[in-house]
DNA sequence: AGCACGCCGACT
DNA sequence: GTCGGCGTGCTC
């Protein structure tokens, strides 16, 4: 068939992982004017029904034969014009399939074709010729009268909260028809004002966070970094930040980490605007939750925007200001599918909306450190804590040749002892769960290993089982070694759940509350320990990186960290640079009330220049000098990263094609002093899952180069019948495991 | 990613 | 004689 003058063709994005869009005939009957980008369609898909997104309206296509899609979705675009420019340009930094960009997009309800009227809601509010009429007006039409003085008092109202008060849409009808009423929204329900709390009074700023407060400009792009010491004030300085953004009548978006997102950090923020609407977008939502609270945003209905990762990809029509908190917190890149990074994003939509980007942080990424070191970032500092709060007193404890009691120095445990008995707090820190970390054979050296992955199985004592940690393999304890028959098996090395038995033996007159995956999977279970650490009573909370992330534990005078050697050693370039974050962040747990806090760290090296470093010169001074050391090495962020990566069942199937993709990529462009290729290595953890896993590192001075190879390398790949292996080119890769 | 088409082993 | 294994190729 031809394409002949005044075709309309839909060009539109696939939910499948191929680089190009897809072009189809409009429905049968569908009128041109109806048309717009960013309308939902079912379309046929090689046999398969797929809900597409239309992208552009085009009069040609290449293709001689085009199928109809078989029904349009939305009236209403469901995504905005900058909002589709946003995703096209995140699938080309990612080397993304553009389809897979628009499902990452889209909450699942959305993505399956669910209708937008499933969720409107919709209500009536005054015009402002309504809002100026006196209370007593329409005095000879007393059911408008009625309707008019039940939205002065209660705002706006949807037609069952009218209808409870016996105004129908008669009423509702003609106080539109007079322009003093109008109905509003179409995305979901406004919050429920009738149960109005008091607003939480800001809190009075000290110098310092006056002075950030005042620096930050509301109008255009910026960016700027707000370093600011765990204590310092930095939320109050969002919150006020925020306050202004929503006075100019706009919407203000706070990205926070995964297990950021609490609902102590929603009340807080509901607690400060009791009277905007506040919607939270996390994986923890039910999908239709998730796709009210999301349309809610995309439709400018939601003024403050809370969310982890993937809220950067919806859309909002009123954006004023963006926030992401704890920015150095590595959930921000997203480790499947696209590989994005959320604070990379907020940048790029930032500058795309004219609005500041506010990155804050009390141990900032190197990333983020650089760009504010270079003057690519405003850079402000918040170096006193807030209130009366001290800094803590830092000591290095030595365990080398020690005889430690389930990995605790004597020392350590009469130090958490007597804080206790002061009626105090104290926090310890252990970044593994379970009893132990392994599971061996006295007899014959047998490793309890999984089978499934190049890693050790940790044993869970109370729920007798061992647990890869990395897959999902679970299995029985055993009281046998499977290969000699002793019974003589050790557990090897102490996790959250040994050292709580140790300690509850030792401390069992106080309460012990432990936080981990394992004793927070019910949903509340967190927030509920926190309450509890919180209500003030003397007790020790035990814990992994749950402990370490934003919580404000006033009571807490004492911080353990059992072992800060876990990242100095390893082969991941970024070890030390996370270490360095979360032992600042434990750290910064320790005496944020009116007592004084004191840290004591346990490790085998206690002369390490880095943690020397780290602990008498602090983060910043620490950060610094790590950064040197990447502009010595040529790494991230002085230079740009980028993986390949690739993971079969056959490992040398994976190491096969990565050989020859490294082959054809310097054939392109041979490694020079401004581009360098190591691999294919194995990566960190080699099998997952039965599969396994290789990488190529591309290095380069200049950004656009490597953008360039890897567009040409996927071109490449995608021709190349791959079969049963998966690729994936991994930009500005956080995690070399 | 799915799903259909295609060519070689154990079943009514 | 067929049902079905998953290899490979295509999807507007």
């Amino acid at each position: 068939m031809e394409s002949g003058k005044g075709q309309v063709i839909l060009r539109c994005a696939v939910p499948v992982p191929l680089r190009r869009l897809f072009d189809y005939l409009p429905p049968t009957g569908t009128s041109p004017t109806d048309l717009c980008p960013g309308q939902r369609f079912w379309v046929p898909f090689g046999g398969r029904k797929l809900v597409a997104v239309l992208v552009n309206i085009v009069a040609k296509s290449p293709l001689a034969q085009l199928k109809s899609a078989f029904q349009q979705i939305d009236i209403e675009p469901l995504l905005p014009t900058s909002s589709q420019t946003f995703l096209h340009w995140a699938a080309d930094y990612y080397q993304a399939p553009i389809g897979e960009l628009y499902t990452a997009a889209l909450p699942v309800a959305l993505r399956q074709g669910k209708p937008q009227s499933h969720w409107a809601q919709q209500w009536l509010e005054l015009t402002v010729e309504g809002k100026g009429l006196p209370f007593n007006a329409l005095a000879r039409a007393p059911k408008q009268q009625k309707l008019l003085q039940h939205l002065f008092q209660h705002g706006r109202q949807n037609r069952k909260q009218l209808s409870a008060q016996g105004l129908g849409s008669a009423v509702s009808r003609a106080l539109c028809a007079r322009g003093l009423a109008q109905w509003q929204g179409g995305a979901t329900a406004p919050p429920d004002m009738s149960a109005t709390q008091e607003q939480a009074p800001p809190k009075t700023l000290n110098t310092e966070q006056q002075q950030a407060l005042t620096a930050i400009k509301l109008n255009g792009f910026s960016a700027i970094l707000l370093e600011g010491t765990t204590g310092s004030g930095k939320t109050e300085v969002f919150l006020q930040l925020i306050a202004g953004v929503l006075e100019n009548g706009k919407q203000a978006l706070l990205l926070v980490p995964e297990i950021g997102l609490t609902p102590q950090t929603l009340r807080r923020i509901k607690a400060r605007f009791p009277s905007r609407y506040i919607a939270a977008l996390h994986s923890g939502l039910a999908t239709n939750e998730r796709a009210r609270a999301w349309l809610s945003a995309a439709k400018g209905v939601a003024d403050i925007i809370v969310g982890t990762r993937s809220a950067i990809l919806t859309p909002l029509p009123r954006l004023g200001l963006i926030v992401v908190d704890e920015e150095h917190d590595a959930s921000f890149k997203q480790q499947d599918g696209v590989r994005y990074s959320a604070r990379d994003l907020a940048l790029v939509l930032g500058r795309n909306s004219a609005v500041p980007v506010l990155l804050g942080s009390a141990t900032p990424s190197l990333e983020s450190l650089h760009n504010a070191l270079s003057g690519r970032y405003q850079h402000l500092r918040l170096r006193k804590r807030a209130g009366n709060a001290r800094p803590p007193q830092i000591s290095l404890i030595g365990t080398m040749g020690q005889q430690l009691i389930e990995g605790f120095s004597p020392q350590v445990l009469d130090q958490i002892g007597l804080s206790l008995r002061r009626s105090e707090q104290v926090l310890v820190f252990i970044n593994r769960r379970g009893f132990a970390p392994a599971l061996a054979c006295d007899d014959c050296g047998w490793l309890a290993n999984c089978p499934h992955c190049s890693s050790k199985l940790t044993l869970h004592r109370r729920q007798h089982q061992l647990r890869c940690h990395h897959c999902d393999y679970r299995r029985a304890h055993i009281d046998r070694c499977p290969q000699c028959h002793s019974r003589a098996i050790s557990a090897l090395g102490a996790g959250t759940e040994r050292s709580e038995e140790l300690l509850s033996r030792r401390f069992g007159a106080f309460p012990i509350l432990r936080v981990d995956r394992d004793t927070t999977s019910s949903k509340r279970a967190l927030d509920q320990l926190l309450q509890r650490a919180r209500s003030g009573e003397p007790c020790l909370l035990l814990g992994t990186q749950m402990l370490a992330k934003g919580h404000h534990l006033p009571q807490i005078t004492l911080v353990v960290i059992q072992d800060a050697d876990s990242g100095l050693f390893s082969p991941d370039f970024r070890a030390p640079e996370r270490t360095g974050q979360l032992l600042e962040q434990v750290a910064g747990r320790a005496g944020r009330g009116e007592l004084p806090g004191r840290v004591l760290v346990q490790s085998r090296y206690p002369q390490h220049p880095l943690l020397q470093l780290l602990l008498n010169k602090g983060y910043s001074a620490f950060a610094r000098q790590l950064l040197r050391e990447r502009e010595l090495t040529q790494l991230p962020p002085l230079w740009a990263m980028a993986l390949v990566r690739a993971e079969c069942e056959q490992p040398q199937r994976a190491e096969g094609f990565l050989a020859a993709a490294r082959q054809y990529l310097q054939t392109l462009a041979p490694s020079s002093p401004k581009l360098q290729y190591l691999g294919p290595v194995p990566a960190l953890l080699e099998r997952k899952s039965g599969r396994f896993r290789f990488y190529v590192q591309i290095t380069a001075e200049r950004r656009p180069l490597l953008q360039q190879l890897l567009m040409h390398f996927c071109q490449w790949a995608e021709t190349k019948k791959t079969r049963q292996l998966r690729w994936a080119v991994d930009m500005d890769a956080q995690d070399l495991s």
